[in-house]
DNA sequence: CGTACTAATGCCTAGTCTTGCACGTTCTTC
DNA sequence: GAAGAACGTGCAAGACTAGGCATTAGTACG
């Protein structure tokens, strides 16, 4: 067998399985077990694969899983947050939303950016107390329970005193009539507060929010900047928005 | 299974079902209970799991139930969470500082609390999220990393609209001399702030922080209404206490 | 066709990681 | 307060690993 073409089947075999053993896959190839972990050593420092004791693993299998949440929806979340990633400029200010996506936003930032994050998140917030290199403001306030953010009058007082470059804001549906909508009128008053605050407002929205509608409209499709999403461009949902002058960002 | 992928898993029930249970989990997979507890050890020392009794529980609470918790093991900083729960007395409200032991009050509180519990730490906020009947305040500001708290002017301004009943001080050290002291000057001074604005200031001290000082002076024992601590009061240090007459209260 | 070169491989070794077991201790329960 | 379950620790056996080294296979070039 090629090495090359073991190689790719040792990602195959990660993919479909979720998991290579060194011995095994040796024995059940013919192969020596010594050029199987040769190969796990060269995946691993390529990034395709995490090398561990024994043999290895996806290179983030359920670690990505939050809260429970199901796995694809999670993966997508992850792929949106990586492009998200993108728009906070090292030196700029950004306010950073709440929800799963933004929080996936805040451990995707690189450990040695330096910038400086708006959030009225607390679980943003700490997750972000790992970033030496970031200057957090929290936006304090009466909490939420049902987002776990701060809102009201305090926390639009206290953003008040805010101008940012981008606000990074999560939606539950993007839809090309109803714009951007959340499930709750005090989160779309707070969202549409945010979005006052900063030049540029990019929507993280994965893909099973496009197309969708909530009861409540934060905004809009004309007030915001881009759209980021996972949603492949010749899906009927994604169409429909691009046909309305939705400016998509495409998360690869 | 190779053991990464073990602890992987562990970790993944951790967060869907709120709990394992070392040997069930050790029964189900085939694996020994030994490497099972060996990895919960190394979970909880990693920050990533509770170690109980029996088995684990996720680092922060929010898919544990009230009655898998009674569980817990009772260390010490449980011991005095449990002790100053008493403190915030129903329709109260309450100044929590931040830290662990803080942290563990927000967890031990009743479910059914119905108080104001006003914070600067966005861990405590986002732990209070799980109770429905609290009324959180989050205090914004600048995110100081160390000890993930908000703190600063903007801390303190918000602060400075607030009157509480009780403060429930965390701190480093409680000695006879030193009084109450923490590593920080900056966090002194929040502290000092906070116990400005609340009637009562009671400090959690589990046993190794009694007869302990920092560098930094938060208050004299003489500003405080008690101390919440699980040292023996036949204790050296307890002893020094007493005789200057600081009000240490018992944590059973 | 032969030579020189590189890549790939298998084997060996020293060292690390994991595991199951034994033992004494701590915690829970009745 | 006694019995039993769960715990942490120490230890030795075995599995796994990285790196070095010699051999082989494959390739480029004269």
């Amino acid at each position: 067998m090629l090495p090359a073409q073991r190689r790719d089947e040792l990602l195959r075999v990660l993919r479909t399985e979720g998991r290579v053993v060194a011995k095994d896959f040796a024995t059940r190839h013919g192969l020596s077990e010594d050029s199987v972990r040769r190969d796990l050593r060269e995946l691993a420092a390529a990034g395709l694969a995490q090398r561990v004791y024994g043999g290895a693993l996806p290179v983030s299998p359920a670690v990505v899983d939050y809260a429970g949440r199901r796995q694809v929806a999670v993966e997508n979340k992850d792929r949106v947050a990586r492009a998200a990633v993108e728009l906070v400029r090292p030196g700029c200010t950004a306010i950073l939303d709440g929800g799963t996506t933004a929080l996936a936003v805040a451990r995707a930032l690189p450990p040695d950016l330096e910038a400086t994050i708006v959030t009225h998140s607390p679980t943003v917030a700490a997750a972000l107390a790992e970033h030496p290199t970031v200057e957090v403001l929290v936006l304090g306030g009466r909490l939420f329970k049902h987002s776990v953010v701060t809102s009201g009058s305090i926390t639009a007082e206290a953003a008040a005193g805010v101008w940012a470059d981008v606000f990074l804001l999560g939606v539950t549906g993007v839809h090309p009539e109803a714009g951007l909508t959340t499930g709750d009128p005090e989160e779309a008053a707070m969202k549409r507060t945010l979005a006052g605050r900063a030049g540029d407002t990019y929507v993280l929205a994965s893909a099973e929010k496009i197309g969708a509608a909530s009861a409540f409209r934060v905004l809009p499709l004309e007030h915001v900047t881009g759209i980021v999403t996972d949603v492949p461009f010749d899906d009927p949902a994604a169409r429909a928005l691009l046909d309305v002058g939705a400016p998509l960002i495409p998360a690869t």
